[in-house]
RNA sequence: GCGCCCGUAGCUCAGUUGGAUAGAGUACCAGCUUCCGAAGCUGGGUGUCGGGGGUUCGAAUCCCUCCGGGCGCGCCA
């Protein structure tokens, strides 16, 4: 519908090219955009002020020789000319009713599109280390990486999804030991508890798994537990493999698992990924040594400060294998890659393309781009939950999905711009109430449903051709209203898929439901006047479309019945 | 101290990349069901857009500065 307008828009400044009215050259970009009000008609654009400087005319001039030049199109009802020189569109009902049956033809494929030209994309997301149990920073992750491969793919974007973790470095050391001293029967106040153990009662489960020979499947693997407790490599690949799985089902849970890939950092030091990285960072000049170590001159790259990337004891930082694993992504073809992190993770983001810049290959600057979200304080009964991952105890992503349920915390997670930090309500999550948007918009959906239901139990037909062919009998304000906010959907998908901000399909599917409940509350459907039930009916399946749609985007289910 | 993010109604948050009179939800008050599901609907008021400068036809949005909050600043990951 959008894009239909723009193109009007676009003909016309051809004419005014043509005509002299425009100088050939003159292009600027100007925004048709969704008005605030009914006062100024559906679509305005600031075209006319935008190119009131190149064409050496004042805007309110301009604006009418534009819409002069607007071609004809039943699109249109009136055009109006507004304060500075914006111009309002009124679209003509027709409009609308033509947008209806696209939705009805369309199904699911609603609001889908081919903007992304089919670039292979990389979404690399949750990436957490199996150290233990994910926790809600996590979960708000791995909500807003899985909706925007979802947003990505339905614009038609080749999307994969990735999941990448640590399974040898220092921090997999301190849990192997964890476990160990749990094996051993050693507590956590023992003097001889490791000094950065893992504290959190979940590693005794993994001692009790290991002792009892137990096996481990993640990642395709079986890791078969040998019950040596003075084995530490065993016990370490045992914990790796026992933690990775215990984080799938958390995700299955969430509707995230499985991934399409799930990149191991140890296989770059098996492949010799991180040595071939290293050596050809110094082979390229942009490195040095100093006090025994090797530095790369990331400030060549915009960094405050040069970093080391071979301590002196010849082992590498973790930032040398994170670049190791970025030349992965580019040789794997990757056209576009965005990583989703937590933002307590943005220092390293200048590191890894200043080492990417380094090694000369041709990368983009803008590439790797990077999603971060924020903290996520948990509230309950008017208190904040504390989380600590380290010493235990803390609100896991599981706890939550069994409390509030997959939903709600999916919907809770996305609903917020993900780089500000926001408050969950656990008591609002778990809310069976008009208090709870996922409730409210859910059922919207099952009201629809449900009068399909009502239909059939009074043995009456829906003659959806006749409705599509009937559209113009519904004129109330709440149809209209209704019909252009379904009319709005593919707008916000495709927005939502250029900012990289899936929060907006969240807000977008509450406004959508509100104009449902509202035409719903004030409209029998099921009248006797068959064109305009079968009309109504027509609407009101339009609108369950796109919001069915609009919450597969984001992963929640859009029930019959609630 | 330096870097990144943030500051919008009592509270939780939007604000379509610089547009028209800054919006929702919630809370509070008053109403609405012989009718397809009341998990709903209809009214009622709320702002120094953290403060101050600047850029321009026009700023919550861009720049500078100050205040306040979060995160990061290791030869940890």
């Amino acid at each position: 519908m959008k894009e239909q307008l723009r193109s009007l828009i676009e003909q016309a400044l051809d004419g005014l090219r043509k005509a002299g009215t425009l100088p050939a050259d003159a292009v600027a970009a100007f925004v048709l955009e969704r008005t605030k009000s009914r006062e100024h008609g559906d679509f305005a654009t600031n075209a006319a002020m935008a190119l009131a400087k190149p064409a050496r005319s004042n805007p309110r001039a301009l604006a009418q020789a534009l819409v002069a030049a607007l071609p004809q199109s039943t699109l249109l009802q009136k055009v109006e000319i507004a304060g500075p020189g914006f111009i309002n569109f009124f679209l003509s009902p027709a409009a609308y009713h033509e947008e209806v049956k696209q939705v009805l033809a369309a199904g699911a494929q609603y609001g889908r599109s081919t903007i992304g030209g089919n670039k292979k994309t990389q979404i690399e997301f949750v990436s957490a280390n199996p150290t233990g149990p994910l926790h809600i920073g996590h979960g708000r992750g791995a909500v807003v990486g899985d909706c925007l491969a979802r947003v990505l793919a339905a614009t038609g974007s080749d999307v994969g999804r990735e999941f990448y973790y640590n399974d040898a470095g220092a921090q997999i050391d301190n849990l192997a030991k964890s476990v160990q001293a749990r094996c051993l029967g050693i507590d956590v106040d023992d003097p001889r508890w490791p000094a950065d153990g893992y504290r959190g009662d979940y590693i005794k489960d993994v001692a009790r798994a290991f002792l009892a020979g137990d096996v481990a499947h993640a990642d395709g693997r079986d890791v078969q537990a040998s019950g040596d407790a003075n084995d530490l490599d065993a016990i370490r690949r045992f914990a790796v493999a026992y933690l990775r799985h215990e984080q799938d089902l958390d995700l299955q849970a969430f509707g995230v698992a499985p991934f399409d890939t799930y990149y191991l950092e140890s296989s770059l030091y098996t492949d010799g990924l991180v040595e071939k990285t290293a050596s050809e960072l110094i082979a390229h000049g942009h490195t040095f040594e100093q006090d025994g170590a090797l530095w790369l001159r990331t400030t060549d790259y915009g960094d405050d400060k040069d970093r080391v990337m071979r301590k002196s004891d010849g082992s590498y930082t973790y930032f040398l294998p994170d670049v190791a694993y970025h030349v992965t992504k580019w040789k794997r073809g990757y056209q576009r890659v965005i990583n989703e992190h937590g933002s307590d993770h943005h220092s390293t983001l200048m590191r890894v393309k200043a080492g990417l810049q380094a090694l000369d290959m041709g990368i983009p600057k803008g590439w790797p781009e990077y999603v971060l979200h924020q903290m996520v304080t948990v509230m309950r009964d008017g208190q904040e939950v504390k989380l600590g991952k380290r010493a235990g105890g803390y609100v896991t992503l599981r706890d939550l999905i069994d409390e509030v349920g997959r939903d709600a915390t999916r919907y809770f997670l996305i609903a917020r711009k993900s780089d500000s930090q926001m408050v969950f309500d656990i008591d609002l999550a778990r809310s069976q109430s008009n208090d709870n948007p996922v409730y409210y918009i859910q059922y919207a959906h099952a009201r629809v449903c449900s009068v399909l239901r009502q239909l059939d139990e009074r043995g009456i037909q829906w003659d959806r051709a006749n409705g599509l062919a009937k559209l113009d009998k519904l004129g109330s304000e709440h149809e209209a209203a209704l019909m252009a906010e379904i009319s709005r959907y593919p707008e916000v998908v495709e927005a939502a898929a250029l900012n990289l901000e899936p929060h907006l399909i969240a807000s977008y599917l509450r406004e959508l439901a509100y104009a449902l409940h509202t035409y719903y509350n004030a409209h029998q459907f099921i009248v006797e006047d068959v064109d305009v039930r079968d009309a109504r009916i027509a609407l009101a399946v339009a609108a369950r479309q796109a919001l069915a749609n609009g919450l597969d985007l984001l992963g929640v289910s859009a029930p019959e019945q609630m």
